[in-house]
DNA sequence: CTGTCTAATACCGATTATCGATTCAACAAT
DNA sequence: ATTGTTGAATCGATAATCGGTATTAGACAG
């Protein structure tokens, strides 16, 4: 059984006359005659009873009139599902995400891009910086907004954010109120921080700049989540210093005030596997970088 | 594309090497190289990536496999199905019937062909002779059980049912206890028949036998139903002739007595357009002759 | 019985597929 | 570096297949 048989039957069983099928086919009788006598020896059963005066579908043709249309519309069907994967328009994209990321413009990215790739499926895991790494060097996720300073080689990176820590503190606290603050400031409060084994590379990185402003923090909490730790500081159980992507939160009784020494940056990182040849991920990648602003 | 495009393709998706794939198909390289390349054309996006070292599906190639799979599937599976439907083993037949052949073997009939064509669809409708022959005339119905004499010449008939009419008494009927009746003695009687828009043909002779036999019939009710008339009976408003088979009816009140007549036979002939061609319709029709008793 | 219409058959030419041989590229081993 | 090996692409020749023309066979109408 050949596509070409099953065009030449659909025409055939529409025209039932083997002269008109031909000429809207485009080709001569005898070799119609021909096609349907094999497509009816592959099938197995007889699909046109013809005689010199007449031409009428079997009832196995008429059965099978279904089935060839729907065998062609599936090949076409399939033939452009292959292409628009191949141009990055249909599929599905694992994109792996920190939870701050939802306060640094991932959403903003995720509606842009599905605007424009309707027919591709966006899964979004939360995921902590390390457990991306890990993923994506399995292949679980096919990209992931991660914060770390150690890339793996294998891995190509976009900074899509960087942005600048504040301080955070409840909303009754006495420095509250102060345009700024000095790092010294908050010596002696209690700190909550993301925990080493979520975010290691960061949660060293904190400790060397307090370290360098003369400030031994006392951490009180170790917590899994950066909304966890603003959610401690809003009921005044402690201050942190948070990326002021944060102070989009907007819970309730938290304070975020900006830091005097603005050289610590919180970087997010767009990273995915540079072997990994997937156009819906080249699309999305060239997405990232279109959303950029200019300035980073 | 073509379908040798599509085994050609996934036999190269298994093994991934172009080679080991030839040999499994029993062709050579060169060509391997050429169909897919024709497969990627048609498509229009790559589906595997190759160079001399690996050979690796493409995301457009991971999409595609599927697809291919359920392609040539879904082509021997129609095929499969037209070559059913060719031999009468697949489809649907749509049987009309009068109500009374539920007590003359039809069910008996219908279980048995099912019971060797299971994949047979078989459609009933419960018809009046008269509706039948129309619908027939129409291919509404593939093949009806009937009660005519009048068979129209383009169908073809069998005759499935002979039965002797019987007396349909009240159970406390003083005839009712008799082994036997002759017609004269229901004279006076309020006669329940069918109508005769229901059934014309019958409705006649059952008048002519009575007026034979010197009996001019009261007929108080026409119904639509052979049902209706034995459970008028029963109820005891009136008697009728009725076919032998309702005996089996087993309606409660109703008792059945043989006429010493039986020149005046009830029957039944499986009726059906001869020019139809219908593998199913024959199949039908050759399980009804088998199960006719030979006494026919 | 002839003329017309239609599908099937016979035969031929052109396109297309396949094969064997070769080439080209990427590694690995020396 | 150079050579050898492996695997896919390319080339040229041959074989299969497809479609075209001409013709045949069968059914009807006049």
């Amino acid at each position: 059984m050949e596509f070409r048989h099953l065009r030449y039957f659909l025409v055939l069983a529409e025209e039932l006359h083997f002269g008109r099928a031909a000429r809207r086919l485009a080709i001569s009788q005898p070799p119609l005659s021909l096609n349907l006598q094999q497509l009816e020896a592959s099938v197995g059963a007889r699909l046109l009873t013809r005689n010199s005066k007449s031409v009428q579908l079997t009832a196995a043709g008429l059965a099978f009139v279904p089935a060839a249309r729907a065998l062609l519309a599936q090949a076409a069907q399939a033939a452009s599902l292959a292409k628009d994967v191949g141009e990055g328009m249909a599929g599905s994209l694992t994109i792996g995400f920190s939870g701050t990321m939802l306060f640094s413009g991932l959403p903003a990215i995720l509606t842009r891009f599905q605007a424009g790739h309707p027919r591709l499926r966006l899964l979004l895991k939360e995921l902590s910086s390390s457990e991306q790494l890990i993923e994506l060097a399995q292949d679980r996720i096919d990209l992931g907004f991660v914060h770390t300073t150690r890339v793996p080689t294998e891995l190509s990176q976009i900074r899509v954010a960087s942005q600048s820590l504040v301080a955070c503190l409840p909303a009754g606290h006495t420095l509250a109120a102060q345009p700024d603050l000095d790092l010294a400031q908050l010596k002696g409060e209690p700190f909550a921080v993301v925990s080493k084994a979520v975010s290691p590379d960061y949660h060293e990185r904190i400790l060397a700049l307090c370290a360098e402003s003369g400030l031994d923090p006392e951490i009180r909490f170790e917590l899994r989540h950066w909304l966890s730790v603003v959610s401690l500081v809003a009921q005044g159980m402690g201050v942190a210093l948070v990326p002021a992507g944060l102070a989009q939160s907007a819970l309730a009784g938290a304070v975020f005030v900006p830091l005097q020494d603005q050289r610590m940056r919180y970087e997010t990182q767009c990273l995915w596997k540079t072997s990994r040849d997937s156009p819906a991920l080249s699309a999305f990648v060239h997405a990232v970088q279109a959303t950029l602003p200019a300035a980073l």
